[in-house]
DNA sequence: AAAACATACATTTTT
DNA sequence: TGTATGTTTT
């Protein structure tokens, strides 16, 4: 095996063959992901059984693919490589007496874990005008992370808040309990408390491993911590590897003091540290070094590189967020022009909210993008329905899930019905399935309501006889609910789309089925509840890549745009009142930076539209703490007095268009083009499509094309290339 | 049960 | 401003 190529023999040493403690703080794009793998692989190498040794990593994706490289290394498979989360999981579900569930537990998600607030809250009368539900989940969220139970909440609670929260917290976790569930938060909870608290759960897993890992420690939470240290103690193989400067979770727990007292935890631990970065150019670095040298709270740290040359970084002042996006595509295209491919060019943001106006002009212009995050896929409606009959297959005490689908389709189940069930299964103390298994015996439910539930049960029965790969029972959920046949009657916008996503979502589960031959419903349904966000992402794609600069975490690209560089914004309003909290939008900003591989463009508008009314917005603080003479300052977009001609002539013309101007339908269609509804199409990116509506008159003729396998675009004439076939 | 209409709320960041 | 959710109407 190769030596490792950054660092010094010394530390290499260390990586590869040192037992005991072990910190890495390495820098950004110092190699740090090729250190830990390669510590991995030679561990194997050394004789360490795979199943002995586990590897934390901080995504799904980042897991898969440590585990590919490790074998691709080593030859062997059977390491461990999970997030903590997927980790906990497993674990969890091998001890599930111990934590009073049944193996089959569900995982819920934020959103259902915020109904089962809403359900609480309401449970114990408490107003949700006052306390809202996601302030009282925040709460308890939080609670959790700090390890801290009901009880204990309840007896320090300082506030009114607090106390209303504590009871909250307590039915809560009664109600999570009833419906064998588990929220994300539990999965850490309940792994630290037995790890530190239950002999026959600490002993097997103290065993279980020889050599602990884990990545991304500066992100880790109070919970997070106790794992790693309960998993390690036996052994004491614990390696740990981060950088302090790039911790962005503080908001949902993570401490930093964790890297930071690492060797107070462990004064043997021996320490590298990787401070020279392959990744950037000498600009970039040094703006990246003078941003993050105006924090306080850091271990002391340069980052250097050798790369030479390099060009500024550049940077755009435009007048709103549609002139910066503007200014961004153009030199998108500039960049495109020169030779650059689409697939090395990403653009970040602070919030989400942000990509909408990206995206419009992306589509404007049929350029190639993908977004990373948005409404997730898992997130979406048809999705969660359809994902609802499996969870209720898998454990029927799942009530979130069965109040779900108990009417949708719509089977005749209406507010009267469901009532009478609830009110029925909660009087005997059981799910609500039973309720409409047992609905013959249930007074109030006269011959009508009668007979919607008697359907809804031999549904459930038939979907419970199905066999099979995953594909094929989510296939039959889709049809024989009749999900598929209400969505095509319905004429719906959105139905067709809807259509396509749970065409998706059979094709997905299809490949889950060959990726995991021996995979079952209930683990499918587990690795569905905990894919992140980035976990979607594929490159390769040739597209540009857009997201928030969280996502943007651990990865890199050649060109990088970061945008929305504004005093509230990015710093975040609501991080700017405390030091820590700009600390933290600081080291994002640092985060951003280096992403970047050979150019660096940032930006920020003079005003944004934010909640409807035009906000105006200084230049973030940020942008000042860079060395003047690393930057450049590029011409503001439309400053150029616009070629004479009406506006609509100017050359991108890129504004959306208002309503006030939506006539333009009525207008007389110009012949010129030729291009009429029904003509077949070729496109440059898109391929083969057919035009389905064409409005807009001028350079604002706009045509719905239809794409195989991709969907309906809306295209400018003026700039999508479009060939008559 | 669908459609039309009205209102509220959002914008940190996510496993 | 846009979307998501709730309410009233057919």
């Amino acid at each position: 095996m190769g030596i490792l190529d950054n660092c010094t023999p010394a530390q290499a040493e260390a990586i590869t063959h040192a037992d005991g403690p072990l910190l890495v703080v390495a820098g950004a794009g110092s190699g740090k992901t090729r250190v830990i793998t390669r510590r991995v692989a030679c561990l194997v190498e050394r004789g360490v059984p795979p199943y002995r040794i586990l590897a934390i990593t901080f995504t799904n994706k980042a897991a898969g693919e440590m585990q590919e490289r490790v074998h691709q290394l080593v030859q062997k498979g059977g390491v461990w490589v999970s997030t903590f989360h997927s980790m906990c999981a497993r674990m969890l579900r091998q001890f599930a007496d111990a934590i009073g569930r049944r193996r089959n537990f569900t995982i819920y998600d934020a959103a259902d874990s915020l109904s089962a607030v809403k359900a609480s809250m309401k449970d114990l009368e408490i107003d949700t005008e006052h306390w809202t539900p996601s302030a009282v989940q925040a709460a308890i969220s939080n609670a959790k992370n700090e390890l801290i139970a009901p009880d204990d909440y309840e007896s320090r609670a300082a506030s009114y808040f607090e106390r209303v929260a504590a009871k909250v917290y307590r039915r809560y976790q009664e109600r999570l309990a009833q419906n064998q569930a588990l929220d994300f938060d539990d999965l850490l909870l309940h792994a630290a408390r037995l790890l530190s608290q239950e002999t026959a759960f600490r002993d097997y897993w103290q065993n279980r491993f020889s050599h602990v890992l884990i990545d991304e420690y500066q992100d880790t939470n109070h919970a997070q911590y106790v794992i790693a240290k309960e998993l390690a103690a036996r052994h004491r193989n614990i390696c740990a590897t981060g950088d302090p400067d790039q911790s962005i979770y503080g908001w949902r727990g993570a401490d930093i003091r964790n890297i930071l007292q690492f060797v107070g935890e462990y004064p043997d631990a021996k320490v590298v540290r990787l401070e020279e970065n392959f990744r950037s150019t000498k600009p970039i670095i040094q703006a990246a070094e003078s941003v993050i040298a105006n924090n306080t709270e850091r271990l002391d740290r340069a980052l250097y590189t050798s790369r030479e040359g390099g060009s500024p970084l550049r940077m755009f002042a435009a007048p709103d967020e549609e002139a910066e996006a503007e200014a961004i595509v153009g030199q998108i295209r500039k960049l495109a022009a020169q030779g650059r491919r689409y697939g090395d060019i990403a653009i970040f943001y602070r919030t989400n909210f942000q990509s909408r106006t990206f995206e419009h002009i992306f589509q404007l212009l049929a350029l190639p993008y993908a977004i990373v995050g948005t409404v997730e896929f898992y997130n979406r409606r048809e999705i969660k329905d359809i994902l609802a009959y499996l969870r209720v297959l898998v454990n029927d005490a799942d009530d979130v899930s069965m109040s779900r689908i108990i009417n949708v389709p719509p089977r005749g189940i209406g507010e009267q019905t469901v009532a009478a069930l609830s009110r029925w299964a909660a009087g005997q103390r059981v799910p609500l399935i039973e309720a409409i298994r047992r609905s013959p015996e249930i007074p109030d439910l006269a011959g009508r309501a009668g007979k919607a539930v008697d359907k809804l049960r031999s549904l459930l029965d038939a979907l419970a006889q199905v066999r099979g790969p995953v594909a094929k029972i989510i296939d039959q959920a889709i049809k024989r609910s009749g999900y598929i046949d209400w969505h095509k009657a319905s004429r719906d916008e959105s139905s067709e789309e809807r259509a396509e996503n749970l065409g998706e979502l059979v094709t997905a589960a299809a490949r889950y089925d060959e990726r995991t031959p021996d995979g079952t419903l209930e683990a499918y349904l587990e690795e569905v509840a905990l894919v992140s966000q980035i976990d979607e992402y594929q490159d390769g794609d040739n597209r540009v890549t857009l997201m928030t600069v969280h996502a943007a975490k651990g990865l890199e690209f050649p060109v990088v745009f970061i945008t929305g560089l504004e005093e509230g914004l990015f710093p975040h309003q609501n991080a700017m009142e405390s030091p820590s909290g700009v600390e933290e939008e600081r080291r994002l900003f640092y985060v951003a930076i280096t992403r970047a591989k050979d150019e660096l463009f940032i930006s920020h508008a003079g005003a944004r539209m934010r909640f409807g009314l035009i906000t105006p917005a200084m230049p973030s603080r940020f942008v000042e703490e860079i060395p003047p003479d690393v930057i450049e300052h590029l011409p503001l977009f439309g400053q150029a007095p616009p070629p004479a001609g009406r506006e609509d002539e100017r050359p991108p013309v890129l504004r959306k268009p208002r309503r006030e101007e939506a006539p333009e339908a009525e207008e007389p269609a110009p012949p010129e083009k030729g291009i009429e509804a029904g003509q077949k199409v070729r496109h440059p990116t898109f391929g083969l499509g057919e035009v389905v509506e064409l409005t807009g008159a001028g350079s604002r003729r706009t045509a719905l094309v239809r794409f195989k396998g991709i969907g309906i675009k809306r295209l400018l004439l003026e700039y999508a290339k479009l060939e008559k076939v």
